[in-house]
RNA sequence: GGGUGUUUAGCUCAGUGGGAGAGCGCUUCCUUCACACGGAAGAGGUCGUGGGUUCGAAACCCGCAACACCCACCA
């Protein structure tokens, strides 16, 4: 027997734990069944979930889960990703604390440390995942670091290297000066900061000085030119000149190129080859020097004169100053511009000259364009997102995926001692001869492995024949470039598939004000804390439920409690069916024979409410699906139901057995439904109940055959309760005791009038009769059809109010229906069901107001 | 400079080519034997704006506005 009140952490306490050693998550034990896959977007190993993770695996779950009671095999594999660079920066942000950097320990203990703290957060979200009633597959959990993802990444490398499509090159790339590593486009984040716009004389031999404006005065020591645009009709005469570098006086050719926008500035440009992607290709264009100026740690190098080892922006005011003190600066005007930030140190990027390992992007993206342009494409929910992944992969530049890192997959490139040659191979050569890179990968290089590589790529293995592409992946819409995109190519390039059917695209959580949430903000939310305060099934419901697919959502409480009361109804209702059908119940198969109206009915409703339910859930749309549940649960099962019913089961006999029936049959499908949302309180309900199976997680899906719909009893059922509804309001504003009694007359044609019992205990109408009322009995006429007559005086004005506001609303209806049926456009091209429906309506209001004009005339 | 999304009840949000919805909040009433994490009744909305398509538009199309986000090398 349940207890009284719905106490979360009593319900959740020990289940999970009891459901994984009996090994319910672990697919590919039957595999007559048909396969469904998924793989758990791996959480990086730097911290704890937030609610952006229970976004991504939720859903997954009630997928999950759900497809297990409609007889799939289900594999959900789960795993860590290493996180190269995130897990880097936090390791050595420890370290730091000590008083340790990454090169005092060198690269071995470095490992060392990091894999211990690997260990140390595996562990949290082990915990975490287990809280959050994650129904993974632990006896395949993978790590991209290990073995099999090792293995994986060097085949990828080494196969790609051997095609042309990875080559190592010299390019500006995306410089982090704080953790000293190369970023990929991606990982830079452009915010617009306040800055400030310098222009600059340079003196020109015979001619008016140029000025150049500048944001960033301390890259002139590597200047090679001044641009200017050859249309440009002030600087014509210039073209071919030469000026001079006000930062180190040396010499500067004047050069014309279309590049230079004219509006822009002065019109006049520095050309500072080695840290600016577009002079560089302008300096590629014109062969200029290249001279780099910043060192890894963007301190000025031995080319800056007496500025070198100073910090870039130490070096930017002093020079300034200097070149202020040489008369030659004009004026520092304010801007704001676009500045790009490391997105894991936020250090400003510097763009820097650089020997880098690049994957060729063109042809791999060509191959998913002409995938999704195909017939058997990835299907994104929403569809727009498809247009995302689409439009990177027509932009996608090369990518940059040497990372100066010591935390991932060591680049398989190794480098003769002597001649230099370079050697790709999976397997390492002699390494008396050779020395490996030592450089490792971006760590989205593995993760976009992930699908194929934790089901055993490159080997043929029997899960990879089974489970490969996978059916479906969750995740979040800000992850579509890092993640989403590079599975996709990698997939198609490897595998010759799509890594996954189906892509189910969410929002973000905000904070209650829309903000982002960020640990730095402060305004974050841990999942955990609502979990133990709402318990884990009002979270899952609320994550799931709260918004449309792909939107964001601010974060409510209130509606995490509104998810608690409603998970807190079913339970009660629980406890009420259980305490109706007493110890002795043994649950009967489920037979429509025999049934009253109320019973015929709520299983009508249940029937249709499953193929709704069903139909959504097998769209992923867990918010619509639970919404139909919702308002089952609330209205026509404990609103409606379990009230009417108690008059049943009060009189007791072969009515009240089939009652209780049908009660427990109803609850235990709810139950079901309401199981993938939350699987922890229905697994407690679901035991407590009569007829069970060892475990919810064993269960099949609920089925109710097309004949138990049943619309006549449906509508009898809502007469019943819209009788019931009248006959309250109406004593309520006449003034009346709630249990006054009164008479109910109904005409002869009334069709439903087995519901005198019903009537009598819910609205203490006490006698149901046929013909003419007693002469000095009230009447009213009600919606329905009928019409009650009540045997206490009523206040005739008050009742004239009531009738004319129901003529009014009657003949305002009749009036709409003509309206629309006198619309020849209507009549001819609405389709037949909505004519013939809007006909019926009419007539039924015609009528009800025929019933309350006499009722006026005869007052 | 491109692109996407949002705009619906006081708040947070669903919805969809045929009569405006939920939760919370608010008003009135009710601790009656599943549930006060409850029940009953109720107030509250020109569905951002201007056009168009349609028999019919809050929904589809076009423009506009506000807000949010993404992409892009404006020195």
């Amino acid at each position: 027997m349940l207890d009284k009140r719905y106490d979360h952490l009593a319900v959740e306490e020990g289940r999970y734990e009891k459901w994984v050693e009996k090994g319910y998550f672990t697919g590919g034990k039957d595999k007559s069944k048909p396969p469904f896959s998924l793989v758990i977007p791996p959480p990086n190993v730097t911290g704890k979930l937030h609610l952006g993770h229970a976004m991504d695996t939720i859903p997954d779950d009630i997928v999950a889960r759900y497809k297990r009671m409609k007889g799939y095999d289900v594999v959900w594999v789960p795993g860590v990703d290493h996180a190269g660079i995130a897990t880097q920066a936090k390791v050595e942000a420890r370290l730091r604390e000590q008083g340790i950097s990454r090169y005092d320990l060198g690269r071995e203990k470095f490992l060392e440390v990091a894999y211990k703290w690997k260990e140390e957060y595996a562990a949290t979200i082990h915990q975490q995942w287990a809280s959050l009633g994650l129904s993974v597959d632990y006896t395949r959990e993978r790590f991209t670091l290990d073995e099999g993802l090792s293995k994986a990444v060097k085949k990828v490398f080494v196969t790609l290297y051997n095609e042309g499509l990875i080559y190592r090159g010299e390019r500006i790339i995306n410089w982090d000066p704080e953790l000293r590593t190369a970023l990929s486009n991606i990982e830079v984040v452009h915010t617009d900061d306040e800055g400030e716009f310098f222009y600059f004389r340079y003196p020109v031999e015979g001619m008016e000085p140029l000025i150049v404006a500048t944001t960033r005065p301390e890259t002139m020591f590597g200047d090679a030119a001044v641009f200017v645009n050859p249309k440009d009709p002030r600087y014509k005469d210039y073209i071919g000149k030469t000026c001079v570098n006000p930062a180190n006086g040396e010499k500067l050719p004047i050069m014309g190129d279309r590049y230079v926008d004219i509006s822009f500035g002065t019109g006049a440009m520095k050309c500072t080859p080695s840290h600016d992607p577009n002079d560089f290709n302008l300096a590629k264009k014109y062969n200029l020097p290249f001279k780099t100026i910043l060192d890894e740690t963007a301190h000025m190098t031995s080319d800056c004169g007496k500025y070198v080892g100073m910090d870039r922006y130490e070096c930017r005011k002093a020079l300034v100053e200097d070149i202020k003190a040489k008369g030659l600066l004009v004026k520092i005007e304010k801007i704001v511009h676009s500045v790009g930030h490391s997105e894991r140190s936020g250090a400003v990027v510097e763009p820097m000259l650089s020997k880098q390992w690049f994957v060729k992007m063109r042809p791999l993206a060509e191959a998913v364009l002409k995938m999704m342009e195909s017939k058997d494409k990835i299907h994104f929910h929403p569809t727009r997102f498809e247009k995302v992944l689409v439009r990177w992969m027509k932009e996608a530049d090369d990518w940059c995926v040497s990372r100066q890192l010591w935390w991932g997959h060591r680049i398989p490139a190794y480098y003769n001692k002597e001649t230099g040659e370079v050697l790709v191979s999976e397997t390492a050569p002699d390494m008396d001869k050779y020395v490996q890179d030592e450089d490792v990968l971006d760590t989205w290089f593995s993760s976009g492995l992930w699908p194929f590589a934790t089901l055993g790529w490159p080997d043929k293995t029997p899960d990879f024949d089974r489970y490969f592409p996978t059916s479906l992946l969750v995740t979040g819409y800000d992850i579509i470039f890092f993640w989403v995109s590079r599975m996709v190519f990698q997939s198609l390039h490897f595998t010759r598939k799509i890594p996954f059917k189906d892509v189910l695209i969410h929002g973000l959580v905000r904070d209650p004000k829309g903000r982002k949430m960020s640990k730095s903000a402060g305004n974050g939310v841990d999942p955990m804390d609502i979990i133990a305060k709402y318990g884990v099934d009002a979270l899952r419901y609320y994550i799931t439920t709260s918004s449309a697919p792909g939107l964001d959502m601010r974060y409510n409480e209130e509606k995490i409690a509104a998810a608690r009361s409603y998970l807190n109804k079913i339970w009660n209702a629980a406890r009420y069916v259980e305490m109706t059908l007493g110890d002795d119940f043994k649950p009967e198969p489920l037979s429509r024979r025999g049934l009253g109206v109320l019973e015929r009915s709520i299983l009508s409703k249940l029937a249709r409410l499953i193929k709704r339910v069903e139909n959504k859930m097998e769209r992923y749309e867990f918010g619509a699906a639970s919404s139909d549940l919702y308002s089952f649960v609330y209205d026509d099962f404990c609103g409606d139901f379990l009230e009417m019913t108690k008059v049943s089961l009060t009189s007791g006999g072969e009515g009240a057995a089939k009652t209780k029936n049908v009660l427990y049959h109803v609850l235990m499908d709810i139950v079901k439904m309401i199981y993938p949302y939350a699987p922890f309180v229905s697994e407690e309900i679901y035991l407590s109940l009569p007829g069970h199976l060892e475990s919810l997680n064993v269960e099949t899906y609920p089925e109710l055959p097309r004949s138990y719909v049943d619309y006549r009893s449906e509508k009898e059922a809502k007469v019943l309760k819209e009788m019931i509804r009248d006959i309250r309001n109406y004593k309520s504003k006449e003034g009346l005791e709630p249990n006054a009694k009164v008479r109910l007359y109904v005409a002869p044609s009334f069709p439903f009038k087995s519901m005198d019992s019903y009537l009598s205990r819910f609205a203490f109408a006490s006698y149901i009769g046929e013909g003419a009322p007693e002469k000095k009995a009230t009447s009213f006429a009600y919606e329905g059809g009928y019409e009650l007559y009540v045997e206490e005086d009523i206040d005739p004005e008050i009742l004239k109010g009531k009738l004319e506001a129901e003529k009014e609303r009657l003949l305002k209806e009749v009036e709409r229906g003509k309206r629309m049926l006198s619309n020849q456009g209507f009549l001819a091209k609405a389709p037949k069901e909505k004519v013939a429906l809007e006909e019926e309506k009419l007539a039924d209001n015609e009528r009800k107001l025929e019933l309350v004009e006499n009722r006026l005339a005869n007052l």
